[in-house]
DNA sequence: TAAGTGCGTCGTT
DNA sequence: AACGACGCACTTA
């Protein structure tokens, strides 16, 4: 299923991201590169018009996610590069609510499956669309942090955003 | 509180 | 067989 991706910048109140497109829809979301400027997308290429109203989607959704706030609708995501149980655990991500937290344990009982926490955490970092699939809002028990594959930093970020305050 | 050890558990490579 | 964005039960400062 890995066809052809689009590679386009999205510019929001946290930086400049990157959303790569499948034929099926949103594939991969890319943190702002911190390095000086943003990538440098093609925007040569003409956008398929599909792209163009997925990706409308993908920044109003984004924007509105970083505002702390529940987006509406949410562009077509393609998630064809997971593994059905990476599937499962980024399906139940996708209803925790902004605002709101579980543990990696809860997520796996969520799924049926209590004890497996820790692939839970392994697949919160295979996640291929973070903020959008908010797996910064999986924390470790007692409210503790966990990891972050985009860097800690980040996730302590997009939790502010929302609101959340973690006990020390 | 904080930090460290050990072990059970489970999907992925 | 080895390795983790885990969790729990411990010790030890």
């Amino acid at each position: 299923m890995v066809e052809n991706l689009m590679r386009i910048p999205v510019t929001t109140s946290a930086g400049v991201f990157v959303a790569h497109y499948s034929a099926h829809g949103l594939a991969r979301l890319e943190f702002p590169n911190g390095k000086a400027a943003n990538e440098p997308p093609a925007l040569q290429e003409p956008v398929p018009a599909q792209i163009q109203r997925w990706h409308k989607l993908t920044r109003e959704a984004l924007n509105v996610t970083l505002a702390g706030h529940t987006a509406r609708e949410l562009p077509p995501m393609d998630t064809s590069s997971g593994t059905p149980f990476q599937q499962r655990v980024w399906e139940a991500l996708l209803e925790i609510q902004s605002g709101k937290t579980r543990s990696y344990s809860q997520v796996a009982a969520a799924i049926g499956q209590p004890k497996a926490a820790r692939a839970v955490g392994a697949a919160c970092g295979a996640n291929p669309i973070p903020v959008l699939i908010p797996c910064h809002r999986v924390l470790a028990a007692h409210n503790r942090l966990g990891g972050f594959g985009g860097g800690l930093d980040w996730k302590r970020n997009l939790l502010a955003r929302e609101g959340i305050v973690l006990e020390a």
